[in-house]
DNA sequence: GCCACCTCAGTAAACGTTTACAGTTCTGTG
DNA sequence: CACAGAACTGTAAACGTTTACTGAGGTGGC
């Protein structure tokens, strides 16, 4: 771990000067001669380019950061696995930010960008307060959001369509007969929290189905407030016939809740949750889930940045994706064939010793 | 987006020199009015403090990059969560590198060390090759290995004990009086794989178990290709009666085909899967599973790297993480009980409309 | 054989900090 | 009031690159 050799080291020792190193590193036109001579010596010595010297210079760090609310849950995760490869193919590296949804922490991370440790930002805040559309307006690099902002707001925007998605699942519980649907949500000034409770109420108007204060009870979106909140809803209303849970955190707690009281899943209560996380399709019983697509979002914040990022200034735009209906056991009871339909041998071809 | 103010210019502003101005943002002692006079100007121009320009000095980036074989997985994701605080805490940054496993991409990973953009390392290989090896020993940063070295590698290294998780796991499934337990593995040149595969073998000779090749396949860590293993088995062995899984992946995709074969889990074959993820838990039905204490084993890798940081070099240290074994439905037959005993309501108080 | 031109290489400045060292101003003492 | 010493500030070099500019050497045309 002594100190490295630099292109001074190289310039030494291949005895031309630094600047012939620097070109031949990076492929301007050099004599032969000179090029056999510094790969030489880089390679003796072996040379490995620093790259914040290089970053100095050239005010690029092929770096790009990531800020998540919270980096357990598993809706982030889905996003960074498709970020994560398309920065690669890029040349891009990814910086990765946990707020904890702490305004102040994602306020700093906006104003970090002015430290140019990275090229460009990919936020996903689950509130967007003013001082955020301040900051973001004096951002010193491109900023993607994925999460609705204000209309107007000048920057790259992915949102997700909980309205509609919201709607999708009313929709499939009325049709499954369902007329109590409560909602089990997350804090209201949150963005998720805020849209998915208007689209709730919305929804239900659609449907011809009253809105009723006592269905709905505010939590987080974690499982086990997910669970108090299911509760206390039950308490209240031990009628209900269907939830619509803002998330599929939210939506297991209920599971686990309404199985410790009695209930069956779906044939008393069918529940429905919301991000389709891998959690949905392997919990039991599986659970029917709006998806609103976290990684094609996490995919294409990361093309619009590369894409700022390449091709320099541009208007900003906003891309919507569709959200997707995932039926599974929790609310049609029947659990969805198994898409790994490799030829199992025989049932119970015994050797013997019965039971 | 203009060009940001630099020390430069605050020096101007506030009539000092530029040192002066560096003295202050780093809080050497100073005269008041020099201090006010560069706050001022500082807070003025919106002054932000270039973090590549400071690393090239300092030779200190405050970065820490974590490689994993594949940001798909669980287990990574889980260490990451780990990983992610500690290192926050102490002011460092996260950077994620997926290698997908290929060796040539960790060499680079560990080359790329020299060019200074991190200040250290958590890798966790799957498979250790000697130019791993060689690489490693030439590494210009601190090093943290997840997953186990020769012994005698000059390197921190955090350790799973497969050897005794899979001896956990088949005493279990022997007391459930289980005889024909089959191994469901990933491959064998992988550390992972050699060390389960091996520790099967063991754990069968101590409870007098004959070792049967037929009762071994190999696949890759994934759902499908468990799947297509555990078909493979059983086509071999239709008469087995429980099936050791190297992780939860393998273990969920063989529960799907036993499912699909129309056995029952785990009345006719208990499964057990490794590593505990989150889908261990919520799957259906929940599955018994192998703790080799990923998220302990990211939080001690952090912890080592971080020791090394900030206290330099010093002899490598190795620590081995002990597995445990979490009982649930695949194997007992019986789900654990919700962990949210929130009380609720009555079972079926309806309201009238009775069914 | 001279000159224009082209190719290539070297010098030096720049990126934005930190910091050793030298220099200046101030304070207090004799 | 002079001077020692303390307290502070400024100059300049350094971190490791990239790159504009200049200059050296070679080639070819007339």
């Amino acid at each position: 771990m002594t100190d490295g050799p630099t292109i001074n080291t190289i310039a030494a020792r291949a005895g031309v000067s630094i600047a012939s190193v620097s070109r031949v590193l990076n492929g301007l036109p050099t004599r032969q001669e000179t090029v056999r001579k510094v790969m030489a010596a880089a390679e003796e010595l072996g040379y490995v380019r620093n790259a914040v010297a290089r970053s100095l210079k050239s005010r690029r760090t092929h770096q790009v950061a990531f800020a998540m609310a919270d980096i357990g849950n598993p809706v982030y995760l889905a996003m960074v696995r498709q970020i994560q490869p398309v920065l690669k193919a890029a040349g891009y590296r990814l910086v990765l930010h946990s707020t904890d949804a702490i305004a102040a922490d994602e306020i700093d991370v906006l104003r970090s960008l002015g430290e140019r440790y990275v090229d460009g930002l990919i936020m996903s805040p689950l509130r967007v307060t003013d001082e955020h559309l301040r900051t973001l307006a004096a951002a010193r690099a491109p900023v993607v959001i994925i999460g609705s902002v204000p209309d107007g707001t000048r920057v790259d925007n992915v949102r997700a369509d909980s309205r509609t998605g919201v709607r999708l699942a009313l929709d499939h519980l009325h049709q499954l007969g369902r007329r109590r649907i409560g909602l089990v949500n997350g804090p209201l000034d949150t963005v998720p929290g805020a849209s998915r409770g208007a689209a709730y109420a919305e929804a239900l108007g659609a449907l011809g189905l009253p809105y009723d204060e006592d269905l709905v009870e505010i939590g987080d979106f974690y499982r086990q407030e997910g669970a108090r909140a299911a509760a206390a809803l039950l308490t209240r209303r031990p009628d209900v016939d269907a939830l619509m849970c803002a998330n599929d955190l939210i939506a297991l707690g209920a599971v686990d809740v309404l199985r410790a009281s009695g209930r069956r899943v779906p044939a008393d209560v069918a529940v429905v949750g919301m991000d389709d996380t891998d959690l949905a399709a392997a919990s039991w019983p599986s659970l029917t889930s709006v998806s609103l697509g976290s990684a094609e979002r996490g995919k294409a914040a990361a093309e619009l940045l590369l894409d700022r990022l390449l091709n320099g200034e541009r208007e900003p735009r906003v891309v919507t994706v569709p959200p997707r209906l995932l039926v599974r056991a929790s609310t049609s009871g029947r659990e969805p064939t198994p898409q790994y339909t490799a030829v199992p041998s025989e049932p119970r071809t015994t050797d013997g010793a019965a039971g």
